[in-house]
DNA sequence: TATGAATGAGTATTCATTCAT
DNA sequence: TATGAATGAATACTCATTCAT
């Protein structure tokens, strides 16, 4: 009997990505991903249920990933808020560095994203977290609104993403990483006054 | 009476950005954008050559309209560079204020917007040159890469949009005008050094 | 505009007929039901919502029409009870005559008969009703099991049309309705004791 | 302790048996047969060649057993015709009385069966044999025919058994079995003349 | 023998687009 | 212009069968 192999699991993951990621959801077909597995068309079922459940299962893995390394980041006692939110926005980038695809597929599958994910709804509410933890240590401007904050946080640097996984060259991790660290800090405006 | 035809094809426009904002572009059906046009089938073909190019005038008409405004904004001698950029959030978000189904579709087939459109181009364009005559005319921090801190904030407004359309009660538009706008100027740090 | 056919309907009724005759329904495809009918395979679609109401329709048809005439039969003033009984096995070998195609699907395809099938129940309930007015006037046996007995003459008959429909030669429809009335009437046994 | 491989094969019979009547032959899945008969998928075909074939075995035993007792009751010398048309009813009811879902599978799957299938035709040939023999000996009526008879006769018997595996309330064995033989014997009319 | 993971052929159904009227 | 019936390409998913272990 052969045995089941995560490794065949894994591969299939993988080719799911890169097809997602250049045809988009609707376009992607089973039996590419299949064929960039090294598999038969069948097999991708023996290990996913159905197609939407395999995006599914590449979003939920994302976002539990980053919401566990989230997690670690926001709890620890040696960083004020402000390093926090700078060490965010590197773990973001960190995680696509070394899959453009990924990142492609999860900026623009992102309405699949069921609201309920829980795991998306964690990863927002420790960016939340540690805005108020800064409010409340007086780091940050106590009129800011959190909800929105994060969010506008988030959508800028999502939307960087994107660029940076469609064109590196224009968009180089390292100058969006810079960039978006100083605009959170400063805002755009000239810094003495 | 016949109607005149451009009425028509304006209910087809409307009945398809709805049907685009509820299903999604590849979920969406010809035949029921036609029904919610009150056309038959057939003749959405009279207007528009197929269902691609359906939404590709919708997504040139936005940013069409919106560069246009912009155009006429950026050449104002009234305003400095700050207040444009005050301006073209309002701008955006004043576009889709009284259309929710335009602005979800807006944001969810953005990547359908082949990279060739032109007027997105502009739009993207003139949000760069505000923020260098911005610089020039020294409001704004001289070390700011324009292209990226132009993207980061169309990325993070555009994302707030999504989130009002579809939770308009939790996200409303002036508070999310209000915060974009402090954000932009100061960052989130406390004012005060 | 072209204009929905009924001639296109009864064209794709027919051909799924044969169809499903030749090969039962699992094994029977769409596209050769088309073909058959000298339509596009998307075109049964639009006439019958899918393999299954197809078949369902079918045998709607038969057992509507059969527990139509039968229950003009059933009504005549002229016949008594035993008449009635001949004429109905006349009308179910009339009914497949020049279809033995038809005869083969109600047959092999019986068990898709919903018991909710009305018509079906109709005609079993005719069936009956007869056999009880027999009783009633004298002319039948009156330990006769009704519900049984019925079903059983049912059997027969199903059973002896279906082997025409495979051997016309060798099953002749007027040799089984011959015989059928014979054994109806006298059982097996030798006439005078 | 392994168990004997007979067993195994019995086993994998029984299931392909309750499987078949539940869910017809097209609709029947290996796998669900391999589970009910507690083995892997696999090993149900180092006992059957294929799925049909496995259905054709059952047939063929259920035949093989009715031709067997058959012929022992035909060549009985100490039983005239008639007796022996009433024995052999008793035999194909007492066949399935135990296993309703063999009388399903049986009935449901008949046309399955290539008229090839040696043992049914010996079966329908004593059958034929009997009743000649009743006219030889003036036991039963000399217009018969003795093809189209025995097939009816069948063809009754397979309906009811039929609606007893289904319905065992409603139509209750030994119903069946007395009004078969009153029905083959008298027929449907009053007793006297 | 026994296992159950792997294979891949096979098909119903949808719907954008066309076209006869 | 306008209609909506007709077309037919395209594809996710199932499951009988095989085969590596």
């Amino acid at each position: 009997m052969r045995t089941r192999s995560g490794q065949k699991e894994q591969n299939i993951w993988q080719a799911a990505v890169r097809e997602f990621a250049r045809h988009g959801y609707h376009q992607a077909k089973i039996s590419r991903i299949a064929e960039g597995a090294g598999v038969a068309t069948g097999s991708v079922y023996l290990y996913f249920k159905n197609k939407k459940q395999l995006l599914e299962k590449i979003l939920a893995d994302v976002w539990q990933n980053l919401a566990q390394e989230m997690e670690a980041l926001v709890t620890r006692k040696d960083l004020n808020a402000v390093e926090k939110l700078e060490g965010m926005v590197d773990l973001v980038i960190d995680m696509f560095t070394d899959n453009p695809s990924l990142a492609i597929v999860v900026v623009n599958e992102h309405s699949q994203t069921r609201i309920a994910q829980p795991y998306y709804e964690r990863f927002l509410a420790l960016g939340r977290q540690v805005l108020e933890e800064g409010i409340a240590t007086g780091l940050l401007n106590p009129h800011l609104q959190v909800d929105v904050t994060s969010q506008f946080i988030f959508g800028g640097v999502r939307h960087l993403i994107h660029l940076w996984a469609q064109s590196p060259r224009q968009y180089p991790l390292n100058k969006i990483r810079r960039e978006v660290k100083l605009l959170l800090k400063r805002g755009i405006l000239t810094e003495v006054q």
